[in-house]
DNA sequence: TCAGAACTTGACATAGTGTAAAGTTGCAAA
DNA sequence: TTTGCAACTTTACACTATGTCAAGTTCTGA
């Protein structure tokens, strides 16, 4: 909290104003970064897409370009739910609109007909949603080295290939 | 530090007489956990499998049995990692191994000529990594609750999907 | 002009890590 | 039996961080 102060040229005093406390300002930060840097603009490739192909691209190009953004953030209040009720809570909040969003995928999946039979709605679902964590893309891009193309293009074919039936 | 003392019934410093910093102790932590759950064994039925499917089935129920062992000090390694320097060596040499296992596994698929025209064996070595990450499965099973089969199987039968051509 | 919001300064409580030093205990080899 | 050492204890301290409290300042808009 003091660093945070130092850097926003104020009291350490004047940080606990605005934020109750440490995790607080963590769960704030979290929301702010959704906001400004347009999660819903970012998303809307995924829902405009016409086709299975489509869509799992869109959703990769997404993950290859928001994770970037957002990973250290993330990567805090990974560390930070451990220990902050509150955090544990923003955390599954978040869980559950990443997992909605992946369900919403996979139902689309099922309604052109090309989910593959051996995946439930809720494997499909969980999978994709396992898929666009931020710790999977940590591992692959910053612990071992993929570029952002890389990691686009794998994810989307390997979603293709894993979720999808022939048409 | 002090937990660590009183549940082992001696004082607190005497922690720091066998183990310098709190980062030192979670590093023996974790290679006494690969001892004493046999990692050696647990891994030799992937080494042991004669195809390609075997070999990936074997790996995905390496990492369905092995996991819940060793998440916890693995996740603790993972916040040690970005505060302490020699967290951050001890996790980057657990990264190498886990990547030089891959990378054999990657092999044998060529040997057998069985890995798909997609994947780099770079590529297929790094994408069997990820998908071996502990924070991956903590995802699936504890996030999402996978149980596990549906954890092994998935990651079986996702592995095959991605990188296999058929025979 | 003055009430209130935002901020400052300074002090304090609490908890954790790590260091230092002096004293105790138990055991094993000379 | 003694002695010397390793392991441990107790006590105290330095340092850092979070979070609380209270009194005082500054600026702004009604």
């Amino acid at each position: 909290m003091g660093t945070v102060a130092k850097r926003a040229g104020v009291s350490r005093q004047a940080v606990y104003l605005h934020f109750r406390s440490r995790a607080e300002l963590a769960i704030a930060v979290a929301r702010y970064t959704d906001e400004k840097y347009g999660l819903d603009e970012a998303v809307r490739p995924i829902a405009e897409a016409t086709d299975a192909e489509g869509m799992l691209t869109a959703y990769a190009a997404f993950l290859a370009g928001y994770n970037p953004r957002i990973h250290l953030v993330v990567r805090m209040a990974s560390t930070m739910r451990r220990s902050d009720p509150a955090s544990e809570a923003a955390w599954q909040d978040r869980l559950r609109n990443r997992r909605r969003n992946a369900r919403r995928m996979a139902k689309r999946l099922q309604t052109w007909q090309r989910l593959n039979g051996d995946f439930s709605l809720r494997t499909a679902a969980d999978w994709l949603t396992a898929l666009g964590s931020v710790a999977l893309w940590e591992e692959l891009v910053l612990d071992l080295g993929w570029s952002h193309a890389r990691f686009r293009d794998t994810i989307a074919r390997n979603c293709c290939r894993t979720l999808l039936t022939d048409p």
